[in-house]
RNA sequence: UCCUCAGUAGCUCAAUGGUAGAGCACUCGGCUGUUAACCGGGGGGUUACUGGUUCGAGCCCAGUCUGGGGAGCCA
């Protein structure tokens, strides 16, 4: 490394190689205690989930006053001698013989050495990533990101870029954020009085993408199996602990794969990652298991060594009448499963993982495929303990006949979609895919319980600070 | 958008309608191996805001603001 500095993940991969050497870290200090002659320092330089202890003596250091007053938070040059440790509760310490002082960190410092609530951290999302938590949690995000892209490119699937920016409400979400470089005062606008977009940057209306789907289609039906990973935005005024205004997405698409097809690549998914960070962040995960929920490993490890359980939801409808319980919201073949029957499914009856397919194709998006008996789509929802939906997907509607009578049926404009109608024109197959919110993959894995924590920078209705 | 809970020192929290407190943090001092060190002294408050009830309000009432949790929507 420049500068000859020895990492902390360096030190604890191979201490042998250190020992009785001269080294340099670079760090900040987590918290300092110290007596009238020496004193000890807990020193993180971020390259790992553990701290190292930096010993101070009086007769060592020239400036051990200066080093003693620190406080928690200051960027520290340490440069000494690496020795086993007498203490019980680390391997080996660093004994200095320089301590440069780069940047103190005054009293009011707002990280302190005890516990916050998440709440206060949010407020000071600049700083927090410096807590015990917060480097599990984004270590874990950045770890959870690579094993994703491991699982598909040793699938050969292809990585596509679909578009942040997207025309019109093609993709049938929900509300959306409007991308425009116009004065909203000054927009041309129609007989009754809404905007044209005609003079705006795009020359009509744009907005952010609420799903890389519908050009994930297209790219599939090139490539055959592709996935997207990337931000999404959504404009609802959702306040919950497992939505966010941005997000990211990942949205595996495959030709000639049908619903089967889909849940065993969201299965075999769920495992690779699972399987991943445990091997790759076995620190960040073992603190998780104790200091997050408990039951975390035992649960993660049961995933791992089981079947996802699959049931249409016709059964499912059925179990939950038949379970005795009182939902407050009454179970009834046709309506949407309420997050009460869905946690009751997967928590309760399952006690894990479970795939619910075969939804009344009403309640479910008009490119899902329609099934033979004409009342329910070949949907999919993966519904975890703890999270609920983890993943939403369906084998799509090839058929092009049967697509526009749905687009008919919903009162939608088929010219918007004429190139996804194309796909089914020119060589359409049969193909699936499905979305799986990253974010509460990491929730799932770390079992934090609020998305807004699992975000380096959240965005939430009223809240974009940082 | 609806329901619900909360807002007291920098942080985490106490305080029957009757003088606003503790732990941590901070500051000063002590301590020759500490482990969110320990021991002693000290500073620190418009009790979210506005109005009301009362001899007296952190506490009761009304409204506002902010935040948490839940619902809907979804990933």
């Amino acid at each position: 490394m420049r500068e000859g500095f020895i990492t902390i993940k360096e030190l604890f991969k191979d201490p042998q190689a250190y020992y009785g050497k001269t080294i340099k870290l670079g760090g900040w200090i987590r918290n300092i205690r110290d007596s009238k002659v020496f004193g000890f320092i807990d020193l993180n330089d971020g390259s790992y989930f553990k701290n190292l202890q930096v010993v101070f003596e009086a007769d060592r250091i020239d400036n051990f006053d200066q080093v003693a007053r620190l406080g928690v938070g200051s960027a520290i040059i340490a440069e000494g001698v690496l020795t086993e440790s007498p203490g019980a509760k680390q391997p080996f310490e660093l004994k200095a013989d320089q301590i440069t002082v780069e940047g103190p960190s005054p009293s009011d410092y707002p990280l302190q050495k005890k516990r916050h609530t998440f709440e206060y951290l949010r407020t000071i999302a600049h700083l927090r990533p410096r807590s015990n938590t917060f480097s599990a949690v984004f270590r874990l995000r950045s770890i959870l990101s690579y094993a994703i892209h491991k699982f598909f490119m040793e699938r050969d699937f292809v990585y596509v870029h679909t578009p942040i920016i997207t025309s019109a409400d093609a993709e049938g979400a929900g509300e959306m954020f409007k991308v425009t470089t116009l004065d909203p005062d000054k927009m041309a606008r129609d007989d009754q009085g809404r905007p044209t977009y005609e003079d705006d940057f795009f020359g009509k209306l744009t907005n952010l993408t609420v799903s890389g789907q519908l050009p994930a289609e297209a790219f599939a039906l090139a490539f055959r199996n592709v996935y997207t990973f990337g931000p999404t935005f959504r404009a609802e005024n959702s306040h919950t602990a497992r939505h966010a205004s941005e997000f990211w997405m990942i949205e595996p698409e495959m030709a000639f794969a049908d619903l089967e097809d889909d849940m065993d690549l969201a299965e075999d998914m769920m495992k690779f990652i699972i399987n991943y960070c445990l091997e790759n962040a076995p620190e960040e995960m073992d603190f998780f298991n104790k200091f997050i929920d408990k039951g975390l490993l035992e649960r993660l490890d049961n995933v791992l060594n089981s079947e996802f359980k699959r049931i249409t939801y016709t059964e499912a409808v059925s179990l939950l009448e038949k379970s005795g319980e009182k939902f407050d919201y009454p179970v009834k073949w046709g309506m949407d499963l309420q997050t009460e029957h869905e946690r009751y499914l997967t928590e309760k009856t399952f006690k894990g993982p479970v795939f619910v397919t075969d939804y009344p194709k009403e309640i479910k998006a008009f490119y899902m495929r329609l099934n033979d008996d004409q009342k329910t789509v070949a949907a999919m929802d993966l519904l975890v303990p703890g999270v609920g939906e983890i993943v939403g997907g369906s084998q799509r509607e090839e058929r092009i006949e049967i697509l526009d009578k749905r687009l008919d049926e919903l009162q939608m404009n088929k010219e918007e979609y004429w190139w996804y109608r194309d796909l089914r024109r020119y060589g359409g197959t049969h193909h699936a895919g499905f979305g799986l919110g990253f974010e509460r993959a990491i929730m799932y894995l770390s079992g934090m319980t609020n998305i807004r924590d699992v975000i380096p920078f959240p965005r939430t209705p009223n809240s974009a600070e940082f």
